[in-house]
DNA sequence: GTACAGATTGAG
DNA sequence: TCAATCTGTACT
């Protein structure tokens, strides 16, 4: 059993919580199980300045206010009317900064696979009622210290899904995953 | 009240 | 390569 990660972990700049998210672990309380899985793949959604960040231009709705929130809550958003996306809010109140959780590697009792952001939602059960969830305080979903990873494991790209924004936003290196994990979602 | 986009997935 | 499928948002 490792340590939680407190409030002082999320409120880092954003590009900095994304990489050390890496070699995390995520856990999930659902029915008195202990589901949890190790994060490989993730992506920085940078607020103000990111074409393809729901708080674009600072616009702030009522459907992605979880994102303003101060780092380390759960800002989860339905696509396509059926996929879920776990997002963790990052830096302070106010700031339209995210974390996108894209894929874990499954540690304890999960079956489904994960190797994507609408599965990994559904392996791990999550809905709209974690909808703002403080991963700080939580008693069913937080994130504990997981393995070390190096540096030379933690491979750059670009982004992925969000072509509509354009040749530049698109084209951004702002998705980081483990080197060689088959859990990585593919493409 | 209605129109419409959307950070995906999996089947063909 | 492309359609399925639905909630919240924005607009009338």
């Amino acid at each position: 059993m490792s340590e939680r990660l407190k409030r002082d972990f999320f409120i880092q700049p954003t590009l900095k919580v994304a990489k050390a998210l890496l070699g995390k672990n995520l856990i999930r309380i659902y029915q008195g199980k202990r589901l949890s899985g190790k994060i490989v793949e993730v992506e920085a959604y940078i607020g103000p300045q990111d074409k393809a960040s729901h708080g674009y231009l600072g616009k702030r709705t009522k459907r992605n206010q979880a994102e303003f929130l101060v780092g380390g809550h759960i800002y989860i958003y339905l696509v396509y009317g059926m996929y879920w996306q776990l997002n963790i809010s990052t830096e302070k109140e106010g700031e339209p900064t995210c974390v996108l959780i894209r894929a874990l590697e499954p540690l304890e009792e999960i079956i489904d696979s994960t190797n994507g952001p609408g599965k990994l939602c559904r392996a791990l059960k999550l809905n709209k009622s974690f909808y703002a969830e403080d991963l700080c305080q939580s008693k069913r979903i937080w994130l504990e210290e997981g393995e070390k990873i190096n540096p030379s494991q933690i491979v750059k790209a670009p982004r992925v899904g969000i072509d509509c924004a354009g040749p530049y936003w698109s084209s951004i290196p702002w998705r980081f995953y483990l080197k060689n994990n088959k859990f990585v979602s593919k493409k």
